[in-house]
DNA sequence: TAGATTGTTAATCGATTAACAATC
DNA sequence: TAGATTGTTAATCGATTAACAATC
């Protein structure tokens, strides 16, 4: 990478678009690939993959396009997805056991090491392969399992006391599900999902230009 | 709203955020609520949220603050909340299922209506009250209940023939959670969530930070 | 070589931040 | 009235788009 660029959030957003449709294109069995026809696909400009890649080196050749083959090895070193991050979910509630099932995570090189849970009932169980264990252990779980990123489905009332726990454990990254604004150290990662913002969106919309 | 500004996407994005930290604020007993208390809660600057609000009237009062219940009001009916939209889900699958369980959509006013699947096990099950339909019924469902908008979680491979489907019966906005870009017609409002942008770019910046 | 396509610089566009007059 | 806080205009910042030289 060019040390003196920032790069910005949106074109890290990209990357993983990108990522996977290069996957796709590889299945298909092309092994080059232009910016004009990468961006028909991922509905981005030719001149902004171009650049989102250009902040990290030079991985094209000029006259020809990128090499889908260490494109794919070279987006996947940027964005780490080869170091085999260790992931746990607390909140096994409905979106937790569905995040619990998710096969693309795996795809993308995470290893789904561990569930927690306060209920009982669900104490114990095992989904997807993988042990739901009590809220308390987490201390003891994080560190055996050496857990990087942690996955919060909890409900909005525990997620910031879950979180305390987690990042007080070690967990240096956090993806919240949970509708509250989590506070984290500097030196963790957040990334918050609002799944009202998608549909209310939508909502909005359609209010003018679908008059009932 | 004034018909001469522009209102941007980030604006319509956080409006929600607002709209659910100010009931929040509503249940904690508060009648009125300045932007710089706003602002803190939901992190944003509180210049940012008065330039947002004053996009869409003059909600505020000048050296008081916004009423909360009000301003509830108006938020509601500028992202249409108000209106009682009909949603159904076409995909039965763990996050599908996760979904149709999910209750702040229906705290936001919307309805769900129906679900689709084409496994014949799925089919007739009743899901948080609501029942599966094989997704040949689509037309039929979507016409009787008058379904307005669709959230999608099939596989990708069938995710662009389901919404096809779905714009053919009249559909107006899509909620998709398919990792693949949807091709709809202009009239029809899109937004897609990509769960693997969120958990790729926490490892984009551990990756950085944190050495193995 | 000629055509194609990248990487980069400059121009444009849009969103956020700062400042402040209006006014409750 | 004085203090507080909004709504709005101007300044800044950052991201995208356009243009093109480099070169395969």
């Amino acid at each position: 990478m060019k040390d003196h660029i920032v790069i910005s959030r949106a074109t890290i957003d990209r990357l993983p678009v990108y990522f996977r449709c290069l996957r796709h294109i590889q299945e298909e069995g092309a092994e080059i690939i232009s910016s004009e026809d990468l961006g028909r696909r991922v509905g981005v400009t030719p001149e902004q993959i171009r650049k989102d890649l250009a902040s990290f080196g030079e991985f094209g050749k000029k006259g020809v396009g990128y090499y889908v083959r260490d494109l794919i090895r070279n987006i996947g070193e940027i964005l780490g997805l080869h170091r085999n991050w260790n992931i746990a979910i607390a909140g096994v509630g409905h979106l937790g056991w569905a995040l619990a099932n998710y096969r693309n995570f795996i795809s993308l090189g995470f290893n789904l090491k561990a569930l927690f849970d306060v209920d009982p009932m669900k104490i114990g169980q095992i989904v997807n392969g993988v042990e739901v264990f009590s809220c308390e252990k987490i201390p003891q779980i994080v560190d055996e399992y050496d857990i990087h990123i942690a996955i919060i489905t909890v409900p909005a009332s525990n997620a910031q006391s879950i979180a305390n726990v987690l990042v007080e454990c070690g967990v240096k990254g956090i993806w919240n599900f949970a509708p509250i604004r989590l506070k984290v150290p500097d030196d963790v990662r957040l990334v918050s999902e609002d799944l009202s913002v998608g549909l209310s969106s939508i909502s909005y919309y359609l209010s003018r230009e679908y008059k009932l």
